[in-house]
DNA sequence: CATAAAACTTAACACTGTTAAGTACATTTG
DNA sequence: CAAATGTACTTAACAGTGTTAAGTTTTATG
C-alpha cells in the first residue's frame, strides 16, 4: 500500500479543504445552515464534487465529529501529573463541561445528532474508535478510584456511565437549552460545576 | 370571553386532527419524516391549511412537546403512597428512564432538538409551563430528602440539576444510540436502572 | 499524438417550509 | 332578496434541501 503518493496528496487536500468549509459554516452558522450547496460555494467547486470525496452528508458529519474527539481529547492534556484519582474524574468532567461550553455546535453533533451515528451503524463490525477510547479511559480511572479505596465498590461499567451520563446530562440540556427558561443565564455554566461537584463528593467516602 | 361555540369547537376538531395526524407520522416514522406536506396528506387538506392552525411547524412541535410532557407527568401517578421521599426520588427517576425507553422520539422532541424551544425563546415573558413544573417538583423532593437527613444538605438547585442532568444523560444518550457500539443491546436498559441505583445509594446517607 | 482514466460539472428528481393571491362558501347586513 | 363581508380553504410559486445519471473537461499514460 502506498502513501502519500502525489495522487492521494492531491486527494487529501481537496477533502481537507471540504472538511474546512463545513467546520466553519457549522460552527459560525450552526448545523441547520450547513448544506452541500453552501459548503461547495465556499470553495468554489460543484455541489457534486464533494459527492466524490464523501459517500454523502452523514459521512462528512461523521468526519466532523471525529474532529470533534481529537479537539476534546485535547483538552485532557491538563490531566498529567493529576495522580489522585479522584480528582482526575472531578478535572476530567470539568474539561467535558467546558468543552460543550466552548464548542456547543460540535458538543450537538458528537452526542445529540442522529446523522453520524447512522453513518455508524451502515459500516457494521467497525466500533466507534473514538468513543471506545474515551469510554476506556474513564472506566479506567474509576477502576483506579476502587482500587484506592476512594469510591464504594461496585461494577466500574455502571459507574462509569452514571459518570459519563451525569456530565452529558448537564452539557446537554444546556446545548439544547433546556435550562434557559429555568436557570439564570448567569448562573448556569457555574450551577454545572457545583452539580459536578456535588456529585464527585457524594462518591467520595475518604473522609467519611 | 365566550368558549366553546360552535365556531370555536370546530377549529378545534381540525387541529386537533392535525395533531393526531402529526403524532402518528412522528412516533411511528421518526422527526424526520414529520412534514407538513404528510401531514396535510394524512387529513386530506391541502399543506397551506396548516398554516391557518399553526403559526410554522415550530409551532406545532411545540405543542406535541406539550402533549409529551402530559404523558409523562401521567407516568409518575405511581408515586403517590411512596413515603420515603428519597424512594419517591428513585421511582420518578425510573420513571423517567421508562417514559425515555418506551417514547423514544417524544423524547428526542422533547429534550434534545432545537425546534420546540425556538418557540419558546420568541414568545418572550413565557414561561416553560411543563418544564417549570417538573423542575418544582423535582426540587420539592430533593428538599424532603435533605428536611429528613436522608441525604447531605446542600443547595436544592444544585442537587435537583445533578439528578435531572443524570437522569437526562443517561436517556438521551441512549436514544441517542450513543451506547450501542459500546454497551450490549441486551443489556443497556438494565445498566441505566443499575446506574441511578448507584447514584441513589451514593447520595444515601441513612445507613452510614 | 491517441487513448484511457480521473476530476469535475450540468441538469434534473423528489423532496422541504413557507407565502401571496385567489376561490368557494356561509353569514350578516342594507 | 341581493349585496357585502368574512371565513375556510386551495393553487401556484419561491427558495431551499440531499442526491444521482449523464456528460464534459482535464490529466496522465502507452
Amino acid at each position: 500500500m502506498v502513501l502519500n503518493t502525489s495522487k492521494t496528496k492531491r486527494k487529501d487536500e481537496l477533502r481537507r479543504l471540504i472538511l474546512d468549509a463545513a467546520l466553519k459554516v457549522f460552527v459560525e452558522e450552526g448545523l441547520e445552515h450547513l448544506s452541500i450547496r453552501r459548503i461547495a460555494d465556499i470553495i468554489a467547486y460543484s455541489p457534486t464534487t464533494i459527492y466524490l470525496y464523501f459517500q454523502d452528508k452523514n459521512h462528512l458529519l461523521f468526519e466532523l465529529c471525529e474532529i470533534g474527539f481529537l479537539r476534546m481529547a485535547a483538552m485532557n492534556n491538563n490531566l498529567t501529573g493529576i495522580q489522585n484519582p479522584l480528582e482526575r474524574l472531578h478535572r476530567m468532567g470539568e474539561n467535558y463541561i467546558k468543552f460543550g461550553m466552548e464548542h456547543p455546535a460540535y458538543y450537538d453533533l458528537m452526542f445529540n445528532q442522529a446523522a453520524p451515528m447512522e453513518r455508524l451503524a451502515i459500516m457494521d463490525n467497525a466500533e466507534w474508535n473514538s468513543g471506545d477510547r474515551a469510554f476506556a479511559e474513564l472506566k479506567e480511572i474509576i477502576s483506579d478510584c476502587i482500587a484506592q479505596g476512594m469510591i464504594r465498590k461496585g461494577d466500574t461499567n455502571t459507574i462509569a456511565v452514571a459518570v459519563w451520563g451525569m456530565v452529558h446530562g448537564l452539557v446537554s440540556l444546556r446545548v439544547c437549552k433546556r435550562f434557559d427558561k429555568l436557570i439564570d443565564a448567569e448562573n448556569v455554566v457555574q450551577t454545572l460545576h457545583s452539580s459536578l461537584e456535588w456529585l464527585i463528593q457524594s462518591v467520595d467516602i475518604t473522609g467519611k
